[in-house]
DNA sequence: GCTGTCGTTCAGCTGTCGGTCAACTTTCAA
DNA sequence: TTGAAAGTTGACCGACAGCTGAACGACAGC
């Protein structure tokens, strides 16, 4: 990745730990994978069980914790791991109507949670918020930076220079992703995978519409007076890139 | 934090140090892991042998300690802890109906108690104020405050500029954690997991009540005459912030 | 026991968001 | 030059998150 100088956050120098947990195999590999891609080392375990006998060995920095599990579900493999007196923080996954109460007392410790399907980028994004909290306090900020664009994740402030912007959930997630791996070009293809849930359908031009507008939130509405220089390139046949000159 | 420079209270240079002992290894890691979150250095004891144990070795700054114990109960533990010489505060936890009578006279050395089931934020306001209590006389006073706002964590006085305002309990709580984390935005569950206490079924909108009358509170029940701009934002899809701006 | 306060549930309303569709513009290759 | 493919954007609308009035039960103070 090298490209991740502008992002000024706490940057482990050891590879991070992840055990993912879910009894259903294409989206405990899907998740790992991703989390390998990013450089974590991650293994997956596919019951509670096993998750167990993974945290024993593998001593992960982080969980992320189906709650449905064919054997032990995930509020007792979390009782089992804090028995062991381990503390690793744990980011739980649950069915949208499943037991919305139950959720509830999930994000006391630091621990987080996420309803299924979720977006790979946003879980992605939770982790590194969960990891950066429990590094200690006086925990730096994650401020994401591209040009004189800002994004603070914990405020969710966006600022164009000086001027705030006011974004939506998503586009705020397509910035997000772009803005990370900027000056990377990104295909509509992973940009769909990445920040829409996986399982998503409809392959439309959804991707565009939210560049379209997200550009001009960004750059004013007019072009000439207000406008700033374009930050967000379309690179014709490929898809798009954040980054300064045109490209 | 780094921004919370707004709290202007007693600091600490050095961690915190907290014994937590409960025999319910659930609740007495859940207070350990909240207090590490904020920042602090904790223990857990799941019986009066193993409190005692602990506190000579780690040299707690502070206590929790459930009355409620298989071997020894909290009595036994603190008269020991007493004979030990020590004079570290203690803050107690104890059933609903249980020996409230018998806490009272316990709570004279400038300790605490707090009956279960409670809320997090609870405990750690009550944690907070025994410890700048015992810091010494002369102790600060814990001021929160954002924009005109501020909140007195002693008499519990909230204003907006000079105008005082009368909040409920509930009110007062939803606040205060919301001034404490400003200007990070926090979730509706996030609030519901802190404020309310453990094993609160009742996943409704509350939340959103309560705010809702806050913000009548706060800014004045006429938007145009009275009213002062809006200090808690609504960020749509995520949950609210306390700040000066809008968001 | 009565009364007022507080917290919660419920239900209706409202505005926002995000997606579809289609018209329009730009780019590029032949 | 021209046509097709790729990209952009305005218009529209269904779904739903969030807000709030009303009502109710629990509880404390008198």
């Amino acid at each position: 990745m090298g490209a991740r100088s502008h992002v000024k956050h706490y940057e482990r120098v050891e590879k991070v730990r992840l055990l993912v947990v879910d009894d259903d195999p294409p989206i405990a590999d899907l998740v790992a994978t991703v989390a390998r891609y990013e450089g974590w080392d991650a293994v997956t375990a596919y019951s509670g069980e096993e998750a167990l006998r993974q945290a024993a060995e593998f001593h992960p920095d982080i969980v992320v914790l189906d709650l449905m599990l064919p054997d032990l579900d995930g509020f007792g493999v979390l009782d089992r791991l804090r028995l062991s007196g381990t503390m690793v923080p744990v980011v739980f996954l649950t069915a949208r109507d499943g037991v919305a109460d139950r959720i509830a007392g999930l994000t006391r410790g630091g621990d987080d949670y996420l309803v299924k399907p979720f977006a790979v980028e946003e879980l992605m994004a939770r982790l590194r918020t969960v990891l950066r909290r429990s590094a200690g306090p006086g925990f730096q900020r994650s401020v994401l930076q591209v040009a004189d664009l800002t994004m603070d994740e914990d405020t969710r402030e966006v600022r164009r220079g000086e001027k705030l912007l006011t974004l939506t959930p998503t586009e705020y997630e397509v910035l997000r992703y772009l803005m990370r791996k900027s000056p990377t070009v990104l295909t509509k293809a992973q940009i769909l995978d990445h920040v829409w849930e996986y399982g998503f359908g409809g392959r439309s031009n959804v991707v565009e519409l939210v560049v379209s507008r997200l550009r001009r939130k960004l750059d004013g509405p007019d072009e000439g007076a207000d406008g700033r220089a374009p930050l967000i390139h379309t690179v014709r046949g490929v898809g798009y890139v954040v980054r300064q000159v045109a490209g």
